[in-house]
DNA sequence: ACCTGAACACCGTTCAAGT
DNA sequence: ACCTGAACACCGTTCAAGT
């Protein structure tokens, strides 16, 4: 630890730069997440964080991808683990929630966990608790172990959607678009679109979510692998 | 216009830049998507091979996003339209999976297509197909309604997830990484991942989306709106 | 080994000026 | 109105050189 030879806060308070670690890295990048978003964790970024330059990064991180990558991870330890009582349907329901809620207040987070391949502790953690919960419900294994993965990919692309539904979004502007296209369909050429332009874009997200986990959990129930 | 001066095909044999307008551009974007992939779709690119600046594409298309968007819209124009014989669920699948088909041919659009809100008319008509066919199996209108949502979003999620694991591509490495991370799950640790990384990880990709579509319609089928 | 300044090869978008 | 050169403010990544 050579953070020692300090007079009393010296120069401008800075806390006596800390050696590099993958760790460290890390932690810079999701506090820049946190306070800033995604878009502002860059190699230039988080280098000028770290007060270095960015070509020091290549040592602990392959590239930029891998480093939103383990940004991921890190905010996916913080899926609430199942609670003790209720049906496992419920806690099921809950753990994906959780999961679900992290990412929604992390747009682009939600965005780049869709596009990314996580394979963190926290994400194989968070599948052990999926697949034991199925287990539980008695879904046969073939079932379970496809059913995870369209249940966590559902959860994600649904925070990714809504993401951009929030107040102050760059990008509401392309929901409005979908929207009134929705609504304005022709019921001479696009009759079932004009006739359900209410339902489609009806219901809170969370009651959304909420049927399309439990419409998820029927099917894979009642649906054998081949 | 001072493309005046020249004698017939002068300099290199360029067939006379033509007028500018949106359908040229987004023509030469898809033209530059298919043989370079989306990545290359930029604007500095497009304008360069419409032999403009940068600057000049603001007139047609509000920003890059844009762009993409309609490239992604042009492409929905070739999803195969429901064939004339089959049960409802056949023809259902057949143009979901066509629709998935396009997709996991053009990696980089799949994940856009997860990213961006399409809202172009040929992402209307694929809902109205989808609705009329969900309409004739019977669907109460409700559950059609947000089902159509789940069903576009998980061919679109599957064909972005398996987009990578082609021969040539850049993020084969993120695949092996899950794979062996599945498959050395530690027993004591991870019990149901161990047990089950066989069907966690098998199954050709078509395989596993003809289930989850079927499963897909089940749940919504069998899971009524709030 | 670890670290880094500087460079390479790009981006999207804006804006003042031209036609 | 439509178009554009040039500039602004960024990127990721590599590499030769330093410690």
């Amino acid at each position: 630890m050579p953070a020692s030879s300090d007079t009393p806060s010296s120069r401008r308070e800075r806390p006596a730069k800390p050696a590099l670690t993958r760790a460290g890295l890390v932690a810079a990048a999701v506090a820049v997440m946190e306070t800033e978003g995604l878009h502002k964790v860059t190699m230039r970024r988080i280098a000028q964080e770290l007060d270095t330059g960015p070509a020091s990064l290549y040592v602990y991180v392959r590239n930029a991808a891998e480093l939103h990558a383990a940004v991921l991870d890190e905010l996916l330890g913080r899926v609430e683990p199942p609670s003790e009582d209720g049906t496992w349907r419920e806690r099921l329901e809950k753990v994906l929630t959780s999961y679900a809620h992290l990412l929604l207040d992390r747009p682009a987070l939600a965005r780049s966990a869709l596009v990314a391949r996580p394979s963190g502790p926290h994400y194989l953690d968070l599948i052990e608790i999926l697949l034991a919960l199925l287990a539980e419900g008695g879904v046969p294994d073939g079932q379970a172990a496809w059913g995870v993965d369209v249940l966590l990919q559902h959860a994600t692309a649904t925070a990714a959607e809504h993401a951009g539904r929030t107040p102050g979004a760059r990008d509401r502007e392309d929901w409005h678009t979908l929207e009134t296209a929705l609504r304005d369909a022709d019921p001479g050429t696009r009759p079932r679109t004009a006739a359900l332009s209410g339902p489609l874009l009806a219901g809170p997200p969370d009651a959304r979510l909420s049927w399309a986990i439990q419409a998820l959990i029927n099917g894979i129930l009642h649906t054998p692998t081949p």
